[in-house]
DNA sequence: CTTACTCCCGTAGTCCGGTACGGAGTCAAG
DNA sequence: CTTGACTCCGTACCGGACTACGGGAGTAAG
């Protein structure tokens, strides 16, 4: 027979805290094995992979929400739904990426005038703060 | 003489919330000007340029704790230590960089191989997820 | 003077993704 | 049969950056 672990070892089996896994069930992405009266509920394999999907999801910058959203497609059938919900989350990636170069560079240029900076004068990186002059 | 406005149109100049601007005073991130016994508090431009500096730092990633220790360096004297903070941010922000980068590629695949897909295979998406196959 | 707006101030609530706690029940080893 | 680890369940709390609420006081316009 297959894996019966209880939600100790499932914790451990997909890396996360018991906890978590509490609060999965709790909002929805998990389900929660009926229990034997008064005993102890048992997970399996498929509660391992969900899991995953949910940490995966997470990783590709998918919110709890959004998470539960892919869940209802999960029979894989509604192929459409899950590229439209996946080009949306691609649009604001590429966003926080844009935004995320810009202060890259700004940062950079900054960090180095520090650097070159002899104590002639005034910080580059705090004068421009405090003079609100930077290039975003 | 200078500008002396009340919260409300400091709040408007800055371009932020006036419960903002108190949550901020909270936290030692701006100046609470005295009142005049029982009446209402006057702000000045050094208040505006200071809420600029704070949103300025914020967009460069800065957490409002770390936008206090560079306020601790206002006067611009301390140039080494805010070099030091700032190259500390720097290197978090390329490293967030890079995994968006990650997450960018792997996403755009996801998605055009849905958008490809004729309804013959599963989601690829859905099964990216669902079978732990992300190359991240 | 009244009305309407703004300010003051403290406290409390929001969102997100969990983490922590505590008392009771269950289970397996020794 | 006891001990100790684990589970169950509900509730409360965390951090970060705000946002909202409510009652009383001040102020500006008509």
């Amino acid at each position: 027979m297959t894996t019966q672990s209880t939600i100790g070892k499932l914790a451990k089996q997909a890396g996360v805290n018991v906890e978590t896994i509490r609060f999965y069930q709790r909002r929805g992405l998990l389900e929660e094995p009926k229990k034997p009266l008064g005993g102890i509920r048992r997970y399996t394999e498929a509660h391992v992979r969900r899991i995953r999907f949910v940490r995966d999801a997470q990783e590709l910058g998918f919110s709890l929400d959004e998470v539960a959203e892919l869940l209802a497609l999960e029979d894989g059938r509604n192929c459409r739904e899950a590229e439209r919900i996946g080009s949306k989350k691609l649009a604001t990636v590429r966003e926080r990426l844009a935004q995320l170069k810009r202060v890259e560079r700004v940062l950079a240029v900054l960090v180095d005038q520090c650097h070159c900076n002899t104590g002639k004068v005034n910080c580059p990186l705090i004068d421009a703060l405090e003079y609100d002059l930077l290039p975003l």
